[in-house]
DNA sequence: TGAATAACTGAACGATCGTTCAGATAAAAG
DNA sequence: CTTTTATCTGAACGATCGTTCAGTTATTCA
């Protein structure tokens, strides 16, 4: 996955990722059918990973509100984490073939879908005012992967702080 | 451009690009002097063409909230034009060498700041309210950005729908 | 310990890569 | 029309690519 986000999918050969794990390339083959394969199971663990630790973490029972902020800190929280995956998943798409280009924007789907139901749920109860809650939900989550751009462990601020200065600006973004 | 974007830059060839406009890959170096120069043509002169766009269309002059009004709007319409160049603009930054990508990183860096000064002047003249000027332009810019990944001309909604979507988001997220 | 299985090496396959360049062809200049 | 310049072709260069596989080495199991 790092050699992947270094350089790009194609300009990695599975001699470079061989090395990197100390076998020669034939070895990788006891492992994977083929490079394409090798792309899409990382892309599928990393969105299943996701899922999984969102749904973990998700205060299910608790208000929209409260969900939303649970929702902002995880993304954050997590993508950071995984900065190497997130630029990979979103970048080699293009890569996947048509089935597994599919698997994985499903997945895409279904994580947006989750902030979607927050975002209702609190229309509903009227504490958010949104227009397009789709939309919002998909600019909420550009917005927020948006630090993965510029934040560095050793820099100025600790993750808690971006946390509470991005939950700030979601809070404005659907309380309106 | 559009080849790099759909398979990126390292899985492109000389011959295929070539093919593209209609000659043999050796005539290409009359052109580009290798493949890493032409790749850094493209990026910079699409980042050039960003910055002079948005300098013609800035109302310098008014109020910060109809400036960044017209940012929002400007931002969306350039990048849904141009998503080839903003998606390589982003994702090929790797593939630059080291004088290269700072080439460019600088020129974003410059758009950023044109988006913070109008954030700064809104805040200087108690319409906005922000805790870091800075990151708030980075995030509005990735919040716009987003657009990008779903927005199609056939869509439901019209670019001037989805302008106005947005600037109600960005709106919202520096009134408080 | 010995047999069975798993894992890995090292070489090889045809294909394709970026780039170069001598020679052919086209366009511009005088 | 002739010369000069610009542009392009087509072949070639060494390098590297993903993948395969027979043979070797390591591990597991009885």
């Amino acid at each position: 996955m790092r050699l992947f986000a270094q350089h790009g999918f194609a300009a990695v050969s599975m001699r470079q990722i061989a090395t990197e794990v100390g076998v020669q390339a034939g070895a990788l083959y006891n492992y994977t059918p083929d490079k394409q394969s090798l792309l899409f199971d990382l892309m599928r663990e990393h969105m299943d990973a996701l899922l999984e630790a969102w749904q973990t973490e998700d205060p299910g029972g608790a208000d929209a509100r409260a969900r939303l902020e649970a929702f902002t800190r995880f993304h954050i929280r997590f993508n950071t984490r995984r900065a190497d995956a997130v630029f990979v998943s979103y970048m080699e798409l293009r890569n996947l073939t048509e089935e597994n280009f599919a698997a994985v924007t499903e997945l895409r789907r279904v994580y947006e879908t989750r902030l979607e139901e927050i975002l209702r749920a609190g229309q509903d109860a009227g504490i958010f005012t949104l227009a397009e809650p789709r939309i919002t939900a998909m600019a909420v989550i550009a917005l927020l992967t948006g630090v993965n751009t510029w934040y560095r462990d050793a820099g100025r601020l600790n993750l808690d702080e971006v946390e509470t200065l991005y939950w700030d600006m979601v809070r404005r973004l659907v309380e309106g």
